[in-house]
DNA sequence: CGATAAATTGTAATAAGTACAATATTGTAC
DNA sequence: GTACAATATTGTACTTATTACAATTTATCG
């Protein structure tokens, strides 16, 4: 893989923030230090350092898909009211065991969903 | 919450199938029985029974929402070769441990990617 | 049955993500 | 350092899941 400006900007912002940032929300911030980067090459260069099992992404309902380094197997935790989503220390523990069936798992994909004690004391909660 | 034709025909087709559809899968196939269903009532429908905690929603990326009559606490299985989403038995367990921190958590995402062994043995996986 | 509030419908809009062809850059051989 | 081939970037156009909205229809209650 060859080593480009786009690609090493794209992830030392990653590895430098803990936000699980979209696609949009990289190409936005990035856009500041390099005007000409395009929408495209972040897709482009998400994709192929996902192949290369550097960066992992998180899908949660009606929400983009959010990126992040890969490195020790977590979950995480997405907050309903302010949106922040951050790494939960543990790994789920269930992935050797489920190996014994009809599949074999390569990647896990945990996350909770809830609200922050912050945000529910602050306002009225999610919908409120 | 009114009982509709609507609701009520993929509220059973919801029950009876354990595919995990999306909603434009539940569109496509309803469309059969009732032609004048619309696209925007089968999200609003979701959507609805959603929020009344009557069907939940599984998101994997690279995926449309896939939904499911919301019962107990499981995690999903998705092949990466024919696309299956399945139940798995278990849940994640670490629920009630994550609740003493700061946040609480409302839902549980588990979600496993791998491929069936039938799958693995008849091609030779997902990509060749 | 008639009123009213809620649901459905279809169209149009939004927005995430992808395809593609032209241009630019990287790494390598000389 | 220069030339070259392979790969990456760019921008535009496209696809497609999902949402917004206003008009019409339907469920429920009296």
């Amino acid at each position: 893989m060859r080593q480009t400006h786009q690609r090493l900007l794209i992830l030392e912002n990653l590895k430098e923030r803990e936000d699980h940032p979209s696609a949009r929300a990289l190409y936005e911030e990035l856009r500041k230090e390099m005007p000409t980067l395009s929408r495209t090459t972040v897709y482009n260069t998400l994709s192929t350092l996902g192949k290369a099992g550097v960066v992992s992404c998180v899908n949660m309902p009606g929400q983009e898909t959010r990126y992040e380094c890969a490195d020790a197997r977590h979950c995480h935790f997405l907050c309903s009211s302010c949106g922040r989503l951050t790494d939960l220390e543990f790994s789920c523990g269930h992935v050797p065991q489920i190996n014994m069936d009809g599949y074999v798992v390569q990647e896990v994909v945990g996350c909770f969903k809830g609200i922050f004690r912050d945000c529910a004391e602050e306002g009225s909660g999610p919908s409120g």
